[in-house]
This record gives C-alpha cells, sequence and structure tokens, in this order.
RNA sequence: AGCGGGAUGGAGCAAUGGCAGCUCGUCUGGCUCAUAACCAGAAGGUUGUAGGUUCGAAUCCUACUCCCGCAACCA
C-alpha cells in the first residue's frame, strides 16, 4: 500500500560542540528523501524534522567551562547547525527545528513523564555508575582515560543515587516481537539482527531517566529535585517536533514515523528505550528505524588526535553546496561506513562533476545556443529514481544518471559531432540537440532532490540557452 | 576472550555458484562544440592464506592471518 503521507527525522544533535561532517551526513540524506518525497507525494504530505538537543550534565560542563550560561551556550551552538542547513551552506529544507530547549517541548515531556509515573511504567529505584567526586558527576567509560578522569586524574568510585527507573524488562518480549515481525522496522538488516540478538541474550535492565544533581534539565513533575536524563527527553522530541502536546490520546497526524534516520552509535538506545517509552504509552512506533554508518577517513574513525578529519566548512568552501551534497552522498552505500579523504573527494569532484555534469552542460549550451529546443524528454522524472531511493540507494540513484544520462550524452555528441552537422546538415543537427536537450532536462529533474541549485542552474541553461556561470569549476 | 563488518588489478569499489566488471590513475590513438574538458583502444587481478564441497567458487564450508568497529544508559 502506498503510503499517503512521509514523515522523517534526524536525530537531534548534542550541542557541546560544533556540527560535523558526520551531523552534515545524516542531515543531507534525509533532507533528500524529504525533498524525493515532496515531489511524489506533495509538500504538504511530507514533514521533515531536526533539531538539537540541548540538556544535560555534559552541557552543563561545557557551558561553565566556556563562562557562560547553559542557556547562552547552547543558544550558540544551536545556531551554529541552523547557519550550517541555511541555503547558502548545506540547503537543507526541513520543516521544523526543534530543540529541547523549547517550552512547548519542555511542558509536553513532563507530561509524558507524568503519564509514564501513574501508568506504573516509571518507579523510584537507585542508579549505579562511575562517580567521580572531583567533578560531582557520574562518568561513562568513554569519558574516562585509562580508567581515570581526564579532568581530575583520579579513578570515579561505584556509586549508588536515587533515581527514577523506566520499566523495561516487562516490555522486552513485546518489543522483540515487533522488530522481528517488522512492525517496527530496523534496517538495514545487519542491524536489525544485531538488536535482535542483543534483544535475546539478554534480560534489558530498567533504565535510570533521571538525574539528581544535574541541574540543566527538564525538572521531573513528580519529583522537582530530579532532572530528566537526557535520552528520554531527546527521544519525545519525534512527537513534540510536531507540535505535540504530550498527551497521548492527541496525536498529531504525521505521527507516525515514517522513517527515524540515524547514525549506527545510537542504534540500540533508539531501538531499545524509544520504543520502549511508546509502548508504555501506547502509541505506535516508528515504521523504520533506518541505520547508516560513520564517515571513516583513510579507513579510520576521525579523530583529533590522528588528525584525520574533514571539517564539512572545508568542504563547502572547496566544493560548494550541491558539491558537498553529492560527494558525501556517492561517497558509499547509505547504510554502510563510508571511507573519505579529500584527495579521492577532488578527484571524484572533477571526475563526475566538473569534467562529467558541468563540462557536458557547457558544451550543449554552447552548440544550442541560438536555436529553440523544447524539453521533449519521455522519461518520467518521478518514476526513474523511485525503486532506488525507496531503498535508500542514493549513491546508486546518482551513479546511475552519471552513467546512463551524463557518460552516454558525452559519448552521443562525439560519435555525432553536431558542431559539422550544423554547418552540413541543419535538420539533423537539430535532432541531435533535440535529444541532447532532453536528456539534460532529465537530468535537470532527476538532481532536484540531490542538488536543488545545480538542478535550478541547469534548467535555465536549457531555458535561455545561455551558462551564467560554469558549474563545478575544476579544482586542480 | 566474545560479537559484528571487511580483505578483489596502482587507488576506491562492484559482482552471493556460471566467461572477474566499474570509476579514478597510467599508456596509445582520435576529436576540437566544451571547464587542458570529451570519445576510443590497451596494459594491469592465480579475488588475504591453507584446505574442503561442487561439473564449476570472489561467492558455500572449515581453519588461520591481518584491518576496522562494538562490548547497553556515550546524544
Amino acid at each position: 500500500m502506498e503510503n499517503k503521507k512521509f514523515y522523517i527525522t534526524t536525530p537531534i544533535y548534542y550541542v557541546n560542540a560544533k556540527p560535523h561532517i558526520g551531523h552534515a551526513y545524516t542531515t543531507i540524506a534525509a533532507d533528500v528523501l524529504a525533498r524525493f518525497y515532496r515531489q511524489q507525494l506533495g509538500k504538504e504530505n511530507v514533514f521533515f524534522l531536526t533539531g538539537t538537543d540541548e540538556h544535560g550534565a555534559k552541557i552543563q560542563k561545557k557551558a561553565e567551562e566556556a563562562g557562560k550560561s547553559p542557556q547562552e551556550f547552547v543558544d550558540e551552538i544551536s545556531s551554529e547547525f541552523k547557519k550550517l542547513w541555511a541555503k547558502d551552506k548545506l540547503n537543507i529544507e526541513y520543516d521544523n527545528f526543534i530543540r529541547t530547549t523549547d517550552g512547548t517541548h519542555i511542558k509536553a515531556v513532563q507530561r509524558v513523564l507524568q503519564t509514564l509515573k501513574d501508568k506504573g511504567a516509571i518507579y523510584k529505584g537507585e542508579y549505579e555508575g562511575l562517580y567521580c567526586v572531583g567533578c560531582e558527576q557520574f562518568k561513562n567509560e568513554d569519558d574516562l582515560v585509562n580508567g581515570k578522569c581526564p579532568d581530575h586524574g583520579t579513578a570515579p568510585d561505584l556509586m549508588k543515587e536515587e533515581s527514577y527507573m523506566l520499566k523495561m524488562t516487562e516490555i522486552q518480549a513485546e518489543l522483540l516481537e515487533k522488530i522481528e515481525k517488522e512492525e517496527f522496522k530496523v534496517t538495514p538488516e545487519k542491524y536489525k539482527n544485531k538488536i535482535v540478538s542483543f534483544l535475546k541474550n539478554q534480560t534489558l535492565h530498567d533504565v535510570s531517566i533521571s538525574r539528581k544533581n544535574v541541574s540543566w534539565g527538564i525538572p521531573l513533575p513528580f519529583d522537582e529535585s530530579h532532572t530528566t536524563y537526557v535520552w528520554v527527553d531527546a527521544f519525545l522530541n519525534y512527537l513534540t517536533g510536531l507540535g505535540w502536546d504530550g498527551d497521548e490520546n492527541n496525536l498529531p497526524e504525521m505521527w507516525p514515523v515514517d522513517i527515524n534516520l540515524i547514525g549506527k552509535d545510537i542504534l540500540r538506545v533508539h531501538a531499545t528505550i524509544w520504543p520502549a517509552i511508546l509502548i508504555h504509552l501506547g502509541i505506535k512506533l516508528p515504521k523504520i528505524i533506518f541505520t547508516h554508518g560513520h564517515i571513516l577517513s583513510d579507513g579510520k574513525k576521525m579523530s583529533k588526535t590522528l588528525g584525520n578529519t574533514i571539517s564539512i566548512d572545508e568542504m563547502l568552501e572547496k566544493f560548494g553546496t550541491d558539491g558537498t551534497r553529492y560527494l558525501l552522498l556517492s561517497a558509499g552505500p547509505f547504510g554502510e561506513d563510508i571511507d573519505v579523504t579529500m584527495e579521492r573527494m577532488v578527484e571524484k569532484y572533477n571526475a563526475d562533476l566538473a569534467n562529467g555534469l558541468g563540462n557536458l552542460i557547457s558544451r550543449v549550451i554552447k552548440l544550442a545556443e541560438g536555436y529553440e529546443f523544447e524539453n521533449k524528454n519521455e522519461y518520467d522524472p518521478l518514476i526513474w529514481n523511485k525503486g532506488f531511493i525507496e531503498a535508500f540507494w542514493m549513491d546508486k540513484a546518482l551513479e546511475r544518471i552519471s552513467d546512463h544520462l551524463i557518460r552516454k550524452s558525452n559519448k552521443y555528441i562525439t560519435d555525432n559531432k553536431p558542431w559539422e552537422l550544423k554547418k552540413t546538415d541543419e535538420a539533423k543537427f537539430k535532432e541531435v540537440m533535440q535529444k541532447l536537450i532532453s536528456d539534460l532536462y532529465l537530468v535537470s529533474e532527476l538532481f532536484i532532490p540531490f542538488m536543488p541549485e545545480t538542478s535550478e542552474k541547469i534548467k535555465k541553461a536549457l531555458e535561455t540557452k545561455k551558462l551564467d556561470e560554469v558549474l563545478f569549476q575544476r579544482i586542480k
């Protein structure tokens, strides 16, 4: 059955640091999907949500270090994300940008927590964790260096603290069933397998959903001495981002989520705590959790220590908005880890965009100058990419446009020599050019979701037979 | 230790039982409409190692080597 609406989300990004290439990758992919479905279903039937996650101990600490209030700090970083998504940067066309510090979000979260408490899904228990006395905070294994707090050089103590807990064990069987039956589809397959084996092999323990000594968070409505643990706060954005007020009997029309797009680092929580909350509330689960891989650089995780990071600003500067969008999406199969290096991206940029697409447009426009041609393309652009995009094969979709249209057109020009025909056989010349122009109209339409600006520029050039600027100047 | 992913011509990838293909790079030739771009042809691989199954293996099985990641409240 055909979906009549399409609701897609990115994770909301934690504002402990400025946006990086990974955030950009997820968001570009979501944007391409959203733009594609807007073409298919109409703008009003698509909702694309992104935003920022702004509470928690880590933020509180970072703000302190920066000598700012938490609110100032999160305002600043959140706006960095917004700027990066703007038209002059990555050109992300979201329908809403939610912030977990929005008043409406906070109210809705509190309402949900109260409901969960009333339903008996939340109880008072104890959270056990590694506590650093110097930081007055619980630490995660990942925060530690050689088992010691990096700030204080001391090993944290195993400590217990009063905390409210969300019942996980009792929903485990139901969750597993929903995942196995793909009522709650975790995809690609390998990630589903991961989660299924995880859920089969151990009993989920109840999770702590509050913190006692973190002030930068949403206070529990039934115990103001606790703030809400960030994950619980964050997950609910997928609902509050639609304007939901926290009443489970009054869900937004766009619900459920069609695609929760996430990176593999946050798969486990998204496939356990998030659905657990919804099951407790009696709300339908998202249809699909799509997990994509990470961006590696030279086969390794990007890290400052290794010095192999590639900044998104650097990419934008070098490749422009559409170049960056193209390169990230075509770097490898969506879902797998993709490996990028600046060197290879420059190569691909030159090969596909400058020498391929850009040069093709130049030569066709020059040849067509002074003549009139229409768009006589016979293919339906909405069908052309459909199968691929529905399968999330954005890289394959791009590859096929390159192969079937761009390379073929270049060959067609060489084979038919329109510059000669122009002098010797005008009828044939017009026929050849008409075919080229029509194919390029198709190219411009197919690129709409991927490279909206470029698509526009191509269309304009085809209509006016003039190219105002060189598309994708070759990088030396 | 365990779990997951991977190893294919110089580089990056494709091919899940049937002649090992694509892009980039290299070499040679062609073209001159175009962004020193475009087109054609060529060279280059005993598919990580060792065994096994099969008429047939990159693909299935076993063992091993190496690389990467994960190892629940890290957003």
